[in-house]
DNA sequence: TATTGTTATACTCTATAACTATA
DNA sequence: TATAGTTATAGAGTATAACAATA
C-alpha cells in the first residue's frame, strides 16, 4: 500500500506552496484559538497594529482580500472590543478602523503566539537556509 | 492610503507561505477550468495516473486528506468517466479506484496544464534559484 | 459617475459523527 | 474489535451582485 507523494506532485513548486500553506494556516489557527482568534482576524489586527487606524478598504487592499469580507472581520474584531469604526472627518463614507488598548494587547498576543508557529515551522531549516528560502519566497510574492 | 504588507508579516515563512499557496491554488483553479477539473480533482488523478490503481484509503493517506472527502472525489470522477471503482478482490471492503482510457487522457492534459501554472508562478526566480527554493520547500514538508 | 461600506446569497473545502459491510 | 467506505451535517473561507451614502 503506497503512501509517499508522486514525485511529478513532490517536485511541484506550486504544489509544495499549497501544501505548506496550508499546513502553516493550520498549525496557526489552532495556536489562536486560546486568544479567540482565527487567522483572517488575526491578518486584520496585524495590519492595523503595524500601520496605524485605516480604512475598510486599505485593509482589503493590503490583505489583498475582497472589501466585502472586512465587513465581518470588522464586526466580529469589534463584538471582541479590539477595535473601534470611526468615521472618517475627512471622506464620510470612511470607517476608519482604530485599535482599543484592548485590541492593541490582543494584537500583541497574537503576533507571540505567530512567532511560535513560525519557528515550529521552519524548525527543519538552520539560520542560513531559512534566511535564503525567505529572501526567494519573498521574490516570489 | 498605505498599500503595502507591514514587515512583521512579510517576513514570516507561515505567512509567506499562507499567501504563495493560496495564490497557487487559485492560479492552478482556474488553469483547470476549460478540463472541467478542480485541485482536489487533480490531485486524485494524478496520485492513480502516478500509482496505478489504489484504496481510497490509500488515496487519503498519500493526499492527506480525510477518506470520507475521497467518495465525493471518487463520485465526481467517477460521473466525468475518469474512473472506475473496482471492489478489491483480496478484500471486499476496498474499491480499487482505477483511470479509464479517458481518465488516462485527463490526468496528462491536467499534468500539462500544471506545468504552465508551475512555469508562471516561479518565473521570477532563475534556475539556480528555483532548484534551491524547491528543495528547501521539499525538506521543510 | 466612481468609491466606500453594507447586505444577501451561494459555493467549495473541510471536519465530524454515525452507520454498513467486511476483516 | 478494527478497518474501508458511505452518508449527513455543519462551519469556515470565499466570490459575487445589488444597494445606499457620499465623493
Amino acid at each position: 500500500m503506497a503512501t509517499t507523494l508522486p514525485d511529478v506532485m513532490h517536485d511541484h513548486v506550486g504544489y509544495l506552496l499549497v501544501r505548506l500553506g496550508k499546513r502553516a494556516q493550520r498549525h496557526f489557527e489552532e495556536a489562536l484559538v486560546p486568544l479567540s482568534l482565527r487567522p483572517p482576524l488575526f491578518d486584520v489586527l496585524a495590519v492595523l497594529a503595524a500601520e496605524g487606524a485605516l480604512s475598510q478598504k486599505s485593509v482589503a487592499d493590503i490583505l489583498q482580500i475582497d472589501s466585502a469580507r472586512v465587513v465581518g472581520l470588522a464586526d466580529e474584531l469589534s463584538e471582541l472590543g479590539a477595535l473601534d469604526r470611526i468615521p472618517d472627518p475627512n471622506d464620510r463614507r470612511r470607517n476608519l478602523l482604530t485599535l482599543t488598548a484592548a485590541g492593541v494587547e490582543m494584537a500583541a498576543q497574537a503576533s507571540s503566539v505567530a512567532l511560535d508557529v513560525e519557528r515550529d515551522l521552519t524548525a527543519a531549516l538552520g539560520a542560513g537556509d531559512l534566511r535564503t528560502v525567505r529572501t526567494l519566497l519573498q521574490r516570489l510574492l
